[in-house]
DNA sequence: TGTATTTTTTAAAATCATTATCTTTTGGTA
DNA sequence: TACCAAAAGATAATGATTTTAAAAAATACA
């Protein structure tokens, strides 16, 4: 935990953005959620849990910039809000997501799946990747078995 | 074209909803901007040009419709709005996007390329997989020329 | 150490996409 | 024709996000 702060501060740093106290605060509070998907707004409620004064408008403004600095993901799963997701530890790639239609829930695939479909998009279609979102949408575990028990 | 409007109505109907004027114009117009991925408000600029009395609110609420009979996907590119995406002919899933992070180009793959993934996602996940969204970010081939010149 | 300069935060107002509400129109049916 | 439900039109309301202006904090440097 103190590890990953220490590492994010770098990044900061690097860039030359400090780490204040507000953004640690949010920081703190992604890293303690991490396996959630937070919008702007429930970071905002949490970090106002140990840091009362703290402005919706600076959460904000930190999560874009971590956004930037690829250190958060920012993504969409078609409700109104945008999600903040941390990257996984070294990870170079985002990783993947199952969205279940049933029950909503979301699980992760830290494990990259998508190797040999980037070979072929870049030798097929001559297009460089850096970066992907891959979402499958479908009826997770849990809610497969409540239909077979019905 | 005529087909493929011809094929909606008739998806329209199944479900007892009827291809009103508005309704068409606004079919009319993704069909001819398929290539395209329009926000709402550009799918109303265009069909006002046409039907100058329709209404933003019913543009809305087609697009709505459309998108959940699945004859339209919903996206969002990260900007803040949703765009309109028709589903191409028959298909079961939604096709893939390579999103170009320096011009912004969006250039579509229809193939399905997450056959053996989803293989995957379902044995070893035990998640049942209905549909799917990917996107590659990543530089396009015009792109990348114009840096080897440089 | 004191002061000018820059960065960051705060609070409030503004923006902008989307949705809700309310009224009117349309199209079918008794 | 009179009635009803679905759909459309007009516009207000909502809600997420961004912008603004002023205050505070951090930094540079004489
Ligand atoms: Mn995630
Ligand atoms: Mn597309
Ligand atoms: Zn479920
Ligand atoms: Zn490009």
């Amino acid at each position: 935990m103190e590890h990953r702060l220490e590492r994010i501060k770098k990044q900061l740093h690097s860039q030359s953005y400090k780490l204040t106290p507000q953004r640690e605060a949010t920081v703190r509070v992604l890293l303690e959620h991490e396996e959630d998907h937070l919008s702007a707004e429930d970071v905002y409620l949490l970090v106002k849990e140990k840091s009362p004064e703290i402005g919706l408008a600076t959460v904000y403004r930190t999560l874009e910039l971590l956004s930037e600095l690829k250190i958060v993901d920012k993504i969409n799963f078609g409700d109104g809000v945008s999600r903040y997701d941390l990257r996984k530890e070294g990870a170079e790639h985002f990783h993947h997501h199952l969205v279940c239609i049933e029950c909503g829930s979301v699980e992760e695939i830290e494990e990259d799946l998508l190797g040999d479909v980037e070979k072929i998009v870049e030798t097929e279609w001559q297009f460089k990747v850096k970066d992907h979102r891959l979402t499958f949408h479908g009826i997770c575990r849990k809610c497969q078995e409540k239909e077979d028990e019905s």
